[in-house]
DNA sequence: GGTCGCGGGAGAACAGTGTTCACCGCTGGC
DNA sequence: GCCAGCGGTGAACACTGTTCTCCCGCGACC
């Protein structure tokens, strides 16, 4: 996670001059536990968030993980909803869009996807809480502005760009949460059923839920039956390179005949026929 | 909602014939209500939903709404996950899906997601339910079926398919979920700031958005600015069907050529000349 | 040097949550 | 008429977020 020195609570404070030090660092053998700040609540909630999911992330639990009684939270965290309201804000810190490049403007939707997917998935239950709210935000604003830059600047029809923006956004949500609840969902019930680490790295839910698929009877779900495989996959990475490549495509499609040029086939040229189009 | 008599706990259930009343109609004063059932549970969750949104949504709340202790509930319901649940199969409810035509299969398409966001809208918070559950419970397998039979029978290649699902799924539980979050966030602070009835039909709330984001100085937000009226508008209709249109021709765009024909301008004409119409 | 101010944290309390448990009252069947 | 048992009751438990009062320990001030 990012450095608690990002902290807006902290900002630059010159380091402390050797004389007119504010606090003479605790004399005794004290534990010397640094002050609270909103920084380090925030590091604790993850903490707790990483071990014990949405579900079990709580005041109390927070406060112990810094040693702290609740009470001494709300000193510096108005409620429960702003602490969370600032672990979203984390999710985009240290990323700055790029100055749009027309000529790479899918690569660069591309790139600000997996960088999001990334830090989705990087903390447990972190699409939950990012699907709940929006970027609107001050800090958050920017990073919106810099999306409907790239759009922009690639020649979207305005109404276009005004919502692929949003569509975007609510993809990675939707992916990142919809894979950690399959998750949960296979370490609830019948979680370690076969050998091994039982939280492991998904390889045997995916298969347990592949098997369940494959096992519906073919008459009644035909095509369930014959897309088992390709569901749910080992590596969702595939999954959602494919959705996010729909969703490119799509927008292409609004571009400028003369824009058009090689962006249907950005990525995979494949798709066994799809360049040449209106020729 | 759906009516009550759809319930499968109480099928048919012919009018009690006069003689051998199952039960004497209860000689005194008292209420006189109906026996407790898991479709009447589910029933009264729906009220306490709409009226008390989902934060509000609790167990003795339900209870009082059936006029019946906490405890009661328990002895129908395992759990409030369980209710929630049976809340989120509602959502499907007396919807079968069409047979695929692969004529008009982006229209079907349509049809399916303008039933699902309808549906979801019908009820506060729906969205946030929905969004937080996948279709994998028996009763809703058919579905999902259903729309992977319409992209395959499309011609859609079976990788696409089996993601295109996914994809509008999660576009329409994410759009309304952030349509629902304005209205939320609007309510909260500087609802009722204006005349007139505060709750009401968010006319009043998109003008505030819209005046927040043209009010973004023009230098650092030149996109957010000049974008505010295309983000937030009066009816969210438009903007949906636009987010839904540029999914449509991203998937299109895997369509053997032959079979394009007229996919592309499907509902409006294409490219950069697609609005002249707003006669 | 002594005193004051005061801010940050402690601890208890409140209202409300999901869930469980022992207890009945009433009904239908014998 | 009796009895079993279902279905609902009310109290309890272990939690939750939030707030209140109190007090310690430090810096600043006279």
């Amino acid at each position: 996670m990012t450095d608690a020195a990002a902290d807006p609570d902290t900002p630059p404070v010159p380091p402390p001059s050797p004389w007119n030090r504010a606090r003479p660092a605790r004399v005794s053998g004290a534990p010397a536990r640094p002050a609270l700040t909103r920084g380090r609540i925030v590091d604790a909630a993850f903490t707790v968030l990483d071990r014990e999911g949405y579900e079990g992330l709580t005041m109390r639990r927070v406060a112990a993980v810094l040693g702290v009684t609740v009470s001494a939270l709300y000193a510096h965290v108005s409620s429960k909803d702003e602490l969370v309201e600032l672990m979203y804000t984390r999710l985009f810190d240290g990323f700055t869009m790029p100055a749009p490049d027309p000529e790479r403007w899918q690569e660069q939707v591309r790139e600000y996807a997996h960088f999001g997917r990334r830090r989705l998935t990087e903390h447990r239950d972190m699409a939950r809480i990012s699907m709940a709210h929006a970027p609107f935000t001050a800090e958050l604003l920017p990073h919106v502005e810099g999306v409907l830059a790239i759009f922009r600047a690639a020649g979207l029809p305005d109404r276009i760009a005004a919502e692929a923006g949003d569509l975007i956004s609510t993809y990675i949500d939707g992916f990142v949460l919809e894979e950690s609840l399959w998750q949960d969902r296979m370490a609830a019930h019948g979680g370690d059923g076969s050998a091994g680490g039982g939280s492991g790295d998904g390889r045997g839910m995916a298969e347990q839920m592949r098997d369940y698929l494959a096992s519906l009877p073919a008459e009644d779900f035909p095509h369930l039956h014959a897309l088992a495989g390709l569901m749910v996959t080992d590596s969702s990475d595939d999954r959602f390179d494919i959705g996010l490549e729909i969703i490119l495509r799509g927008l292409a499609s609004y571009l400028p005949d003369e824009r058009r040029e090689g962006a249907e086939n950005g990525k995979d040229g494949k798709g066994e026929n799809d360049k040449k189009d209106k020729s």
